[in-house]
DNA sequence: AAAAGCGGCAACCGCTTTCTA
DNA sequence: GTAGAAAGCGGTTGCCGCTTT
């Protein structure tokens, strides 16, 4: 029995909004806060279904959204997050907090997936792409997380590693036990999943439940304090599967725009963006 | 100067997950 | 335990402005 979508509705506007809409939004929001969005056409007068309203703000007039070009250290971020997490964009956004999910995908796809494709043109044309060697696999926090685009939304949200998640491996906590599992290394076909919710979640939910500290998203940036360890989770795999340790990423998410990543790494990192996205 | 093509972005759609009665 | 409602998320679409021919 599937219910009716909600937008399905007559006199329901859709298309732009208008300067007077967001102005009636925005009234509302300050006076309600965010939340409960089903009420909101109702009590505006908004002829505009409640997703609607909720995108809006939440893209759009949200206070505190940074608009705008993407810096040269933003645009690193998002593609070795990419690389971390695959297309998981509110993930990748939660550490870009001045940035709609909207608007990096919106920015990965626009501008990211060509900049890559020729990066990794070039690089193979000189001989120096890693893929020109027999390709290592992606790292396990990659194969869990990343959103295959091959895979439906289904598979790709069977993949339950949320920012919090991730927070929990930079936080260093270590399955016990359980090294990172090679799995079938390919999370992109169907079958991987279909199994998420079973092996794939389990060993997340592991994750999760041994970290007791984190409950919001991490705090990453350049005035964080560097966590005490590495990507636990993963330690094991990469170490053999030719992927860069992830704690070397994980210094460099940290590092200011002067950082710098070193080559190896760049490269490594970037042919794992590639295949995450199938070039 | 006009038309065609292209790219960027806001918004929509459909699905999953979470919450609540 | 179950069903329905609400919220969240990622993929896709379509409009609009800019560039090229």
């Amino acid at each position: 029995m599937g219910r009716p979508p909600c937008c399905d509705k007559e006199g329901v506007k859709k298309g732009p909004w208008t300067p007077e809409e967001d102005i009636v939004l925005v009234s509302y929001v300050q006076e309600h806060g965010p939340g409960n969005w089903r009420a909101v056409p109702a009590r505006t007068g908004l002829l505009r279904c409640s997703k609607s309203c909720r995108l809006r703000w939440t893209n759009y007039l949200r206070p505190g959204i940074r608009r705008g070009s993407f810096s040269d250290h933003e645009e690193r971020l998002i593609v070795h997050l990419q690389a971390l997490l695959g297309n998981r964009w509110a993930a990748i956004a939660s550490y870009l907090p001045d940035r709609t999910d909207n608007d990096i995908k919106n920015f990965w796809n626009t501008h990211l997936k060509k900049k890559l494709l020729a990066q990794h043109h070039r690089a193979t044309a000189a001989g120096l792409s890693s893929s020109s060697t027999p390709a290592p696999a992606p790292s396990q926090a990659a194969l869990m997380a990343k959103g295959h685009p091959a895979s439906s939304s289904a598979g790709s949200a069977a993949y339950a590693l949320t920012a919090r998640n991730i927070s929990m491996m930079l936080s260093g906590w270590a399955p016990p036990g359980k090294g990172a599992t090679a799995g079938n290394g390919n999370p992109a076909t169907p079958g991987a999943a279909d199994s998420a919710s079973t092996g794939t979640s389990s060993e997340l939910t592991d994750c999760s439940a041994a970290s007791s500290a984190s409950n919001s998203k991490p705090v990453l940036g350049p005035s964080s304090s560097p966590p005490p360890s590495m990507l636990a989770c993963e330690s094991e795999a990469t170490a053999t599967a030719g992927v860069p340790p992830l704690s070397a990423i994980e210094s460099w998410l940290l590092l200011d725009d002067s950082g710098e990543l070193p080559l190896a790494l760049e490269e490594q990192l970037l042919d794992v963006a590639l295949r995450n996205y199938a070039f």
